[in-house]
DNA sequence: CAATTTTTTGATTAATCGATCAAAATGATT
DNA sequence: AATCATTTTGATCGATTAATCAAAAAATTG
């Protein structure tokens, strides 16, 4: 294995299998086998790109994590108030949650199901250098809106954050609620606005 | 197997083991073999008691729901104003939590790998008919507030409600926050009341 | 205490898994 | 074209799994 054009556009075909296989399966009823099925190759191409299931797991998550952070990022980049910054942030990540449905539940399965080498799941991991992580994005937001007066500086950033994320996520798992997501987006703003301004 | 006093003792402290079992290795890395194990018995002695593996994982998960209701249904109950429920219910649900952590877990780890015998897992199932579940209980008590006047009719109570499970559920999956549980609850109860009153 | 039912054991079975590897195919270089 | 490196295949291995079952043990009953 080298780090050759081909075998990058390999392995990113093989994360694309794991997606859409995570999706159908979930993570427990997932193999290798499976996998290689679905992206048409053979079983021992994918341990030749990948050294263990746990890398390619490791690959898809960090695959899942950079779209979506990408398309939040691209969305509150455009925005040139803490204000606007925060309901593009808000509306982008609903948004990306229902159109990348697929990717959302792959995400789901990988950091709820897999383990790394000394068994400890993602979800109940320490964040180690999330320095870069949506939470963080969203805390520089809540921050910049109080050191420039759009908002108050009598909450705490971290609790509104666990806030807004919670909420976010509380939808992710019902994406099928008998609210719309325009609506929950337009309400959640609301709600926020009333704790920060 | 029969419904005998002996068997039901038998059935939970299987469940007990297998609650012990999924927080040590998780429900992926789980199985019968070291579910006996953990309770000192044969594997053939589950399946004498559970139909099969989805029985076992069922039973568990209504074991830990039903804990988790009759705790926090029991410290609502004390109350009688909805404000003071609506506090009880978010102290109570964090609290157990905290204290009933690898009950926490344990629950995570089934609701979000387990899957039905139709293959779709329990975080992506409609919620049938639950309803006598801990959701349902929090938009009870804000109706009740709503209707007799200590909460503003302006809001919508499903909105609210998954604002305040999501909220709770974020400190769930993340309980060593630099923050305190009880400021977390006191701080959450604050910003519902700046949304409802 | 003998007969019967309930409970428990532990070996067994068939299936599936991740990973390995020799061999083949393909691509690149000279 | 010949040589070498890269990529791909598919069979194979040992390990683990859920579930079954005959037989033993324990409890209950008459």
């Amino acid at each position: 294995m080298t780090d050759s054009f081909i075998a990058e556009a390999r392995r990113e075909q093989i994360v694309l299998a794991c997606i859409d296989t995570l999706e159908e399966v979930g993570y427990h009823n997932l193999s290798l086998t499976k996998v290689a099925k679905k992206a048409r190759i053979s079983t021992g191409l994918i341990s030749y790109h990948f050294h263990d299931k746990l890398d390619l797991m490791n690959h898809t998550l960090l695959f899942l994590v950079a779209k979506q952070l990408d398309f939040i990022r691209g969305n509150v980049g455009l925005s040139h108030s803490a204000t606007k910054k925060l309901e593009a942030f808000i509306e982008a990540h609903l948004a990306y949650q229902e159109t990348h449905y697929k990717h959302t539940i792959a995400l789901i399965e990988i950091v709820f199901t897999a383990r790394n080498e000394n068994g400890v799941p993602y979800y109940r991991m320490e964040d180690e250098q999330e320095e870069d992580g949506l939470r963080t994005m969203l805390v520089n937001i809540l921050e910049e809106g109080q050191q420039n007066g759009e908002f108050t500086s009598s909450f705490q950033t971290e609790i509104v954050a666990s806030f807004i994320v919670g909420a976010i996520e509380e939808r992710m798992l019902k994406p099928n609620s008998s609210i719309p997501r325009e609506q929950y987006a337009i309400e959640l703003v609301k709600m926020v606005m009333k704790l920060i301004v």
